[in-house]
DNA sequence: AGTGCCGGGCG
DNA sequence: CGCCCGGCACT
């Protein structure tokens, strides 16, 4: 069902006018090799209230022809959602880490809990340091893979501590807006919930770029690895037979289960 | 420590 | 085939 949502966003996607990052020349190696896409028209519902509202039914045509883009550029930036985020065996020296998405916080970390907690506590303003989390953290953080061998090169001028942990970042806890309602963001007819609580301080992820007035351009990238389009299950949702009936009713298992292979009754 | 499951073994 | 399990990745 992933893959049919992803198709949808797709070919919507394909349909919508492209603004490609003026600083990405052809010369780019890869981590910089984005491109822009223009998915969302953003209008302030009301001057003094600042609340958001998200409307994609703004089907206005482009006022410029679209950028003469080759089919094989398109399959080029598009081709990454539908291979695993997380592939199970991963290449040697190849660790997935995960990296904020805040504007001008550039922070990375080892484990997802770590980069929840630091976006938790750092950029929503969280005070509390408890592992509770609502879930809006997903929203604002992405998988990368780093190569620990180039790393590892440049590793004798920073801090004997881990590089992932150490370092200076106090970024200012940006200011919180309150959205009364739940918000959507719809996108030519797929619509995805974003939490009630707005950051005014936008996450990169929302970071604007040359827009047009009252529209928000974002990294096509960056959206798809976010998890907006796709919000995580709620929190401990990987249930199959054996964690929901128990060792005790093995017998009620699937087929599949009880022979510890992929479970059937219980697919994502 | 617990869970999901690939690969491989046994009859 | 059906069935079981060692071991590993991931949490
Ligand atoms: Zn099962």
């Amino acid at each position: 069902d992933k893959e049919v949502m992803a198709a949808t966003v797709l070919s919507s996607l394909s349909t919508s006018p492209l603004v490609l990052n003026p600083s990405s020349a052809p010369t780019v190696p890869e981590p910089a090799n984005r491109v822009w896409k223009e998915v969302l028209s953003a209008s302030y519902s009301s001057s003094t209230s600042g609340n958001w509202s998200w409307d994609a039914s703004d089907q206005s045509v482009p006022s410029t022809p679209s950028p003469p883009l080759s089919n094989d550029n398109n399959k080029k930036s598009t081709h990454f959602m539908f291979e695993d985020p997380i592939p199970r065996k991963r290449k040697n020296s190849m660790k997935v880490m995960f990296k904020c998405l805040w504007k001008n916080c550039e922070k990375v970390l080892s484990t997802s809990s770590g980069i929840q907690r630091h976006i938790r506590t750092v950029h929503l303003g969280r005070n509390c340091d408890s592992d509770y989390s609502d879930g809006e953290e997903d929203f604002y953080y992405t998988e990368i893979e780093v190569n620990m061998d180039s790393l590892t090169e440049g590793l004798s001028n920073l801090t004997p501590t881990s590089p992932t942990t150490a370092g200076p970042p106090p970024v200012f806890p940006p200011p919180l807006i309150n959205v009364p309602h739940s918000e959507h963001i719809s996108m030519n007819g797929l619509q995805s919930h974003v939490p009630t609580l707005l950051s005014q301080s936008a996450p990169r992820l929302f970071q604007r770029l040359e827009p047009r007035p009252g529209h928000v351009v974002v990294c096509m990238h960056d959206l798809m690895m976010s998890h907006l389009l796709f919000p995580r299950k709620p929190r401990g949702e990987a249930k199959k037979c054996r964690k929901v009936y128990g060792m005790e009713k093995r017998d009620m298992w699937c087929t599949a289960c009880r022979w510890k292979k992929a479970c059937q009754r219980f697919t994502d």
